[in-house]
DNA sequence: GCCAACGTTGGC
DNA sequence: GCCAACGTTGGC
């Protein structure tokens, strides 16, 4: 199994959101590398959802139910979605902060790349920020 | 194919 | 709300 990190602001599709969507179309990702993040993605991944500009923390757990497929949203051009569905929140939310104060945690996307709005977790790391939320 | 200009994202 | 960083666009 992979694991990922999707971000979203909160004010327009935050985890409680996902909850009570119960599953929802990722969609409207306009970049490359996030697409192809996106493409990578197989059913029953877990996926870290973090809340961006607002919040700028982990919230939860969500994974993947529907492996990449076109982006019915695009107009143009070659864009894919997944589906996702909530697992569970984190007992305790992990802060940007607190992941950015970790050694360990130094080459991590969130870091490194602030932009990425969907990237790979390596295993390790995965486990950490799950310790990290109480887990 | 280079690079300046522009648009968007997201932390602060 | 600001602005730095990044990605994309388009003129040359």
């Amino acid at each position: 199994m992979n694991y990922w990190l999707v971000k979203s602001e909160p004010e327009e599709f935050g985890y409680d959101d996902l909850e009570k969507a119960e599953k929802s179309m990722w969609e409207g990702v306009r970049n490359y590398q996030a697409r192809n993040n996106l493409r990578a993605m197989a059913e029953g991944d877990q996926v870290l959802f973090y809340h961006s500009r607002q919040g700028l923390e982990i919230v939860g757990i969500a994974k993947v139910v529907t492996e990449a497929y076109p982006d019915p949203t695009a107009e143009k051009g070659d864009w894919s979605v997944v589906d996702l569905a909530p697992v569970r929140r984190l007992k305790q939310a992990v802060s940007l902060q607190e992941i950015k104060s970790r050694e360990e945690l130094e080459e991590l996307g969130l870091v490194r790349n602030p932009r990425l709005s969907v990237m790979p977790i390596p295993d390790e790391a995965y486990q950490l920020i799950l310790k990290m939320g109480g887990e």
